[in-house]
DNA sequence: TTCTATATATTGTATATACAAATAATATAA
DNA sequence: TTATATTATTTGTATATACAATATATAGAA
């Protein structure tokens, strides 16, 4: 059966569907493997066929029967024990990941992007920053504030301190034409990006400029995130969003 | 018995060859790769050298010298393109991704974890809850809330609603001995998972079982998951912390 | 010049093979 | 019976090889 749907592929590519590519044979058996594993066939714990199984099962070598199970595991579907066997992972003991959306970037996609510059200075670095960019006690950073905007309507809040030994020419740019990040992702780009998510209430000037209400008791989901280039800090920002335009994962609607 | 034989293998190691846990070939040239990245003697979009130079660099087969670049590639080290070349990535460029912490679950490795059941009943589904769910309208569902405390202190609001389909003896337990959680994952274990992160203002109810303050703007950062066994959804579960105790992400020590 | 074919470099897929290492079951010896 | 040794199964690492697919550079033809 398999052999008949496989030889139809090879049979409609070459004469009636040109641009359809062929599928690689780790891929259908990725394909057999994880079908197995969504429709329940094959539960949790179950132990699943071993590489030699498989290379019988498809008339493949082991090494590709292997690279279908190897990077199912490594996508967290199974597990392996040498000696053992391998077995369907039960979805709990798997860690998981949410992405990190970049509401700005994907406003600038849109082309509906607009940014504030709402303040920039040198300023002294306190305590904590200095102990997060290994600067000099008293040392000097630049800090700016600015709002982005989506089709004119506040999207973001944004706070950015930028360690100057990494972008010393950055008070002579002219930010309010230029995204700092864009600037700064240019001068210095990051090797390792660090994200804090958190949720908090918004200062009086923040719910302001973010165009909320004061009466309805206004939370924001506050993204921090620390730019590294090697093993030096370029910037710290910190992303506030009105919590009810931002949500972090699926679209759910679902409330509390 | 057999463990006798493998703590005699273990001490004949320690002693005879004290730290020598000889590094597979692969491994030897995949920190080569990502020593170069972070230290950034290669800058991204550098292009790396070739699965062929590598060959001749560390005198290995081709596919070994590969393996070590394909891992990094889908760490998002390196993008490849074929018939050009492998170059290092600018990160900016790949997406990031967050950890989603289990509080409770880590709560119960540490010994310290316990739970308050505050209501358990069966109601009539919401319009949400009977889209996600994909029931009839009007169906019952099973819904509860509880309290999760760390040391005796609130950790963790939780409201779970339940398919009772998937899950019918559900009432029957008893869900103040056993975390409700643990009893669903062994009845109906999940096959996928999704996550929200949220920003919200916890209910006055929610705000006293939390032993939260009323007069400081509370403020809680939610979780909302959906679990699914198969094409069904099993359980949707809203998790509310106290914005002070629940961060995700690398702890950064810094304010807004 | 411009277009076209060819060659080259690089990544992608696939096979066949070998041996190492870990686990479990079985056979053997004390 | 009990401890030890052997065997089989399974996953992990490594090599050598072949050909396909893609992008660029180069040489040749119009």
């Amino acid at each position: 059966m398999y052999i008949h749907i496989y030889l139809y592929i090879q049979i409609e590519r070459n004469t009636l569907m040109p641009n359809k590519q062929k599928q690689p044979r780790y891929a259908v058996i990725k394909a057999f493997l994880r079908d197995k594993v969504e429709s329940q066939e094959w539960p949790p714990g179950l132990q699943i066929p071993s590489e030699q199984a498989l290379t019988e099962m498809f008339s493949v070598s082991r090494m590709t029967a292997r690279r279908a199970v190897k990077e199912l595991t490594d996508e967290g579907l199974f597990s392996r024990t040498p000696g053992l066997g391998t077995f369907v992972t039960t979805i709990t003991s798997s860690p998981s990941l949410i992405d990190i959306v970049d509401v700005v970037a994907e406003s600038q996609r849109a082309g509906s992007h607009s940014h504030r510059l709402l303040t920039i200075d040198a300023v002294v670095a306190d305590e904590k920053t200095v102990a997060v960019m290994q600067l000099a006690p008293n040392a000097t950073i630049f800090q700016l504030t600015l709002l982005h905007l989506n089709n004119n309507r506040p999207l973001q809040w944004q706070s950015i301190r930028v360690n100057p030994q990494r972008v010393p020419a950055l008070m002579k740019q002219k930010l309010d034409k230029v995204v700092p990040d864009a600037y700064l992702n240019w001068i210095a780009p990051p090797t390792s990006i660090q994200y804090q998510v958190k949720a908090v209430a918004p200062r009086a000037s923040q719910i302001r400029e973010l165009g909320l209400s004061e009466e309805t008791n206004p939370v924001c989901l506050q993204l921090t995130r620390i730019n590294w280039a090697g093993s030096d800090v370029v910037s710290i920002s910190t992303m506030l969003h009105a919590a009810d335009n931002y949500v972090l994962g699926v679209e759910l609607e679902s409330d509390q």
